[in-house]
DNA sequence: AGGATCAAGATTGTTAACAATCTTGATTGA
DNA sequence: TCAATCAAGATTGTTAACAATCTTGATCCT
């Protein structure tokens, strides 16, 4: 995530990506309580635009499965997932990853090793931190890059089923574990081991 | 789906759902081709309401998968999954949508016994007819009512799945199969045979 | 006191106008 | 002829004003 939000009106092109991707941040970070409404107003002041692509941000956030939407009355957090909804939804993504995970390993190139040790030292640099927002922003960013690589008609499907599961779950893990297990997964890949990467893959997601 | 497409301005409510689902539902039987651009414009004047809510209703089935969108560009229909994505689309569907009929099975009553047998004759009806948008959306609909009264939460990520599956697969498949499968579905389920709806399912959704 | 009713404010829903960008096709120059 | 340039039209992006709806709290009646 390089994004640099603009609350000036230079670069009109990415206001409503620019706004997506930062309320994703806020929500997967838990900045935002759950079942807590979303003011329009507020956020079109916040990013310095009118309403308009704040709907639009909204709207898309709400089909990605991070806020619900009730009639004339704007969206809100979701509630947490059931335990049961959430190990459907890990089942998904996890076959879903494994596949784009394979993909990307028969084609990756140079930059793209490069592209991976670099988010991994950020996540790691992250946890050493121990700054949630920045643990789970770079947990995911390097989980994408694979699904994006692998294919863009799936990346949005993955991102709607990872930060459902990453706004229940980021509150509670530790962020040793997690630097170690993707540090596991990468080297794995680096090394072309598929077999290796895809176990360890398995174990990180859950 | 009971939805009636109001053009006039007297039930406003529910002007973006129900752009949403008739754009659907074209998409679904092949009214438009793949990579065709949609124009706002020409929506806006087909519901009979401003480039606002058409706008809404195209970036849900944006972050739905079955449009894409480029900068400035507007949307259009996305080119068909390659086989492989298929696949992984495919079993993805299959894990959430059997988690979900085993939930339901669980706490069935006795209307939805009734709205079972009826969305099955529906479909029955539209396969006899032959006329495939009526059966695509038969089909989703019958699929979707157990899944909704699983879990909301899990609807909308099945919609996605499922409308980027039928958008490639549902014109080459044989009415009578489809009618006869769903048949051994539903009867499995008013008997209230898990194992035996599962597995039915299970041939079904590929 | 307790509940119903109503009005004021807040919030979302819709619209039309305007700005920015892209596309298309004609024109120009070599 | 061919490529580059430019202008006109089409299309999307943004905005602000207005309409519809919901929420809140005060008032009134029993």
């Amino acid at each position: 995530m390089v994004w640099v939000i603009n609350t000036q009106a230079h670069s009109p092109k990415v206001t409503r990506n620019a706004i997506c991707e930062a309320l994703r941040s806020d929500l997967i970070s838990g900045k935002l309580g759950f079942n807590q409404p979303i003011r329009e107003q507020k956020l079109a002041e916040r990013f310095g635009t009118s309403r308009g692509p704040v709907r639009d941000a909204l709207l898309r956030l709400t089909q990605e499965g991070a806020l619900v939407y009730e009639a004339n009355k704007g969206v809100r957090v979701i509630p947490p997932l059931t335990d049961e909804e959430r190990s459907v939804v890990a089942s998904m993504r996890l076959s879903l990853e494994k596949h784009c995970l394979a993909k990307f390993m028969q084609n990756m190139n140079k930059d793209d090793s490069h592209q991976l040790t670099f988010l991994l030292e950020r996540l790691t640099s992250a946890c050493e931190r121990a700054s949630l927002p920045g643990v789970a922003e770079c947990d995911l960013a390097l989980h994408r890059y694979w699904v994006a690589q692998a294919s863009s008609h799936l990346e949005t499907m993955w991102l709607g089923l990872s930060v459902r599961m990453i706004m229940k779950y980021s509150r509670l893990t530790k962020y040793e574990d997690i630097a170690a297990e993707h540090k596991r997964i990468v080297e794995a890949v680096l090394e072309k081991d598929i077999e290796k990467a895809l176990f360890y893959l398995g174990e990180n997601v859950i």
